[in-house]
DNA sequence: GTCTATAGAGGGATAGAC
DNA sequence: GTCTATCCCTCTATAGAC
């Protein structure tokens, strides 16, 4: 079978299996089974383990880039910005996904240092993109901001993370608990609204 | 070399190994390696991996329970007792581990369901624990809770996992810095104490 | 681009000697 | 309780045919 999107299919395969079965977790088998090709077609394109690990996070680093470029053409002001990254962590959630950032923190001495440096280039790219929404929030008054919006983007950041780890041990409420929770403390929730008005 | 304490050191080292490399990422051979023993002694103690895995979680329960009662003995009102945690917690971060839950909900899919359900009962007692002390302290005045005690557990607990995970990524500081704010939240920060009294 | 075949390493687990 | 030896499996990676 001769398609032009292979390289593009197993980076959509990999990234699914590196979020449900971790980095150790997930072989060239694995992938080349879900595509119906041989374990060697995949060398084909990813020689190493290590290069498909780096292709696999810079990829996530341009979605992730091109998803907040999108917002700030719409110039989507900053509770709408918060509520799609929310979505995006719920998502992970509905599918029994983890965030990557924490499959690689827990796995961390087994990977290549190539792809811990790019995990690196991903964690900043979206702890300044958090921290300049919370800035402007805070500045616009529509969002309540505990301590530097620095530190309040790695609080938001490392709830979620956790959330959807501890999902599934304990069940989804753990990750809706948690993310119910980080709206109430920017002055998101619906629920708060509702309870200081009535 | 006959040694009774054998089945205790093994536990041990795999405790280290679980915190450092993950579930996927040790080996009865690594276990035997630090012991200065064969891979095969090992399995004499414990036949299978799932059996090792459910030993671990048994200890880990008996001794966060084993801490939680020496407190209680003690009579630690429930500031103490929060800081008892966070330095358990510190001393993770000191040592480069991860917590064991973070691991285990990574992993989760390549972790024997009877080690799951053990991770599932130490979580159980962690916030449980966690969830009455801040009870106490809400209701003694020295603490603040945001939300339920339950819910509070809970975002504590995650913000400690996570931070550990990312420090591996970010430096030292990302645990430090969700550390401190947890103890701004709760009211038990020094800095913050001082910035009010100045 | 994909295949077959295979090398070489490592992991889980067991049998049986000591 | 620990050892040697071994089995069988999976994994990463490569060579070379098609």
């Amino acid at each position: 079978m001769v398609r032009q999107g292979t390289r593009q299919r197993i980076l959509e395969v990999a990234e699914d299996l590196l979020q449900h079965r971790g980095w150790a977790g997930f072989s060239y088998q694995h992938i080349a089974e879900r595509l119906g090709i041989r374990s060697a077609a995949v060398h084909y394109h990813f020689p190493s383990k290590t290069d498909l690990g780096v292709a696999l996070l810079r990829r996530y680093r341009s979605s992730f880039n091109w998803w907040c470029e999108q917002l700030r053409q719409r110039q989507a002001p900053p509770e709408v910005c918060l509520e799609g990254f929310f979505a995006l962590e719920r998502r992970y959630m509905d599918e029994g996904k983890v965030c990557p950032l924490g499959v690689l923190g827990v796995e961390a001495e087994g990977v290549p240092a190539a792809v811990r440096d790019e995990a690196r280039l991903l964690a900043g790219d979206v702890l300044r993109w958090l921290g300049r929404v919370l800035e402007q929030g805070e500045a616009q008054g529509v969002l309540h901001v505990a301590g530097t919006p620095a530190s309040h983007a790695l609080a938001l950041m490392s709830s979620l993370q956790a959330g959807l780890q501890l999902a599934r041990t304990l069940g989804p409420e753990a990750f809706y608990t948690l993310l119910e929770q980080q709206r109430e403390q920017l002055g998101l929730s619906r629920r708060r609204r509702a309870a200081l008005g009535g």
